[in-house]
DNA sequence: GCAAAAGTGTTCTCGGTACACCCATGG
DNA sequence: CCATGGGTGTACCGAGAACACTTTTGC
């Protein structure tokens, strides 16, 4: 049996939430789009979080440190890749900034490709190789809960953020607006989430006080995450 | 690489949580406790879940129908087994009765061994084969944190059970006492969660009404879990 | 009647929501 | 001074917690 890691990483970019994506280099499914991966090494100390790891650091250039990476689930239909018995531990990473992706291995290159939080598979040029639809939603989905549930947000900002950029993190990756004012107490009023640098940073309107990621894990209780407002049938994407 | 799966069952039996175990009939760890599971069978086209659902089967006798699977995560640590590269896919399961588990496979034996839902490892005859610990551990978190959210706890009580029953599940899981009164309301407020059968049964006092599990798979909101009591350090098991 | 368990009512409190309002900066 | 975004105050509402109380059975 062999076995791989995929990796679904988002990233925000121009207030967009973005997955990289590759376009693959070899058969099967040549030249269409797919999520970065590898091949579990058998003969190396690698386990599978070090081996996404190394993955995510050869796409996207980034190091280990500083940025989340954790296991979403396996994949294991029998015919999920024609080329025989091929079982895949997915994984999801948090990228903060924009960085460009490196291109190398056997991909092509690497892109990051806007996505819908509400509809993922819109917005994209087609549906991607192997079951990666399918992961790709599951890992956006464990992202949206995971926000609720721990403090994973600032994995999305620099070291040094403002409070609006946080409650954008939560924007984007919800699809939803939230009350400035009751997101500040709400994430200030959780004890060991947000650190107080003395910084503030000024761009537009009044200096913002800038926070840093502070020792809790845990956001008890969790963010509100208010109900999807029912979009008019826009067109198409429904089920 | 090798791929196994193995299984984290639980069920509630006399009132108590347990898991069932078997004693290894082979090398390594010959004769020492370990969870269930096998191998994933690379020429056949059952998938991990079709495998685990084989081995709880092959263990208890329970068929797939009617009781909770549901994956936990891929384990891969370099040195996990000294055989050489095996990574396992664990899965949690639920049983709701009290079946008596059947010998079989490469194992001796199985048995229901009662665990601490406060501390997974007090109260067994020692440590588990392989990295079972950290897995059974992670397994009760799951189910633990499962109860909260989702509409899982009837997958404990047999079809028909009473809201006494379904309130012991979340006591027993938790390691808590719960409100009666309050317990009572919020079950019956969450739309779709259970079903009255016309029904009731009578042990002892008045006689309890019947429900069957609805529909409804989340809990919104969740159900309310109470802060775990301080326990007074009684021995040991801190950490 | 009494014990035991099922089921109901009521009050208090706290967190979330909505929205009005004030503050600091750049131009 | 005004526009822009940062930050504070406050009144309302609903769910959860605690606990008193009533109902239905067996003995």
């Amino acid at each position: 049996v062999t076995v791989t890691v995929d990796l679904v990483v988002f990233t925000i970019r121009a207030g967009g939430l973005h997955v990289l994506l590759v376009r693959r280099g070899q058969q099967p499914y040549l030249d269409e789009l797919a999520l970065p991966g590898g091949f579990l090494e058998p003969d190396q100390d690698d386990d599978l979080d070090a081996t996404a790891a190394r993955e995510l650091a050869e796409e996207t250039g980034l190091h280990a440190s500083a940025l989340h990476l954790e296991q979403l689930g396996a994949y294991s239909a029998a015919d999920r890749d024609p080329r025989g018995r091929v079982v895949t531990i997915a994984f999801v990473g948090l990228v903060p900034q924009l960085p460009e992706p490196a291109a190398g291995g056997d991909a092509n290159g690497a892109l990051w490709t806007p996505i819908d939080p509400a509809a993922p598979g819109a917005g994209l040029p087609g549906s991607l190789a192997f079951d990666h639809d399918q992961i790709l939603a599951d890992g956006l989905a464990r992202v949206q809960q995971q926000l609720e549930h721990t403090a994973l947000a600032p994995a999305f900002c620099p070291p040094e953020f403002s409070l609006s950029e946080l409650r954008q993190v939560y924007e984007t990756v919800w699809g939803v607006p939230l009350d400035i004012a009751n997101f500040r107490r709400k994430a200030l009023g959780v004890d060991g989430f947000l650190l107080d640098t003395g910084r503030t940073r000024t761009d537009v309107g009044r200096p913002a006080k800038l926070y840093r990621r502070g020792p809790a894990t845990q956001l008890h209780p969790p963010m509100p995450r208010p109900p999807v407002p029912h979009h008019h049938i826009t067109d198409g994407e429904e089920r």
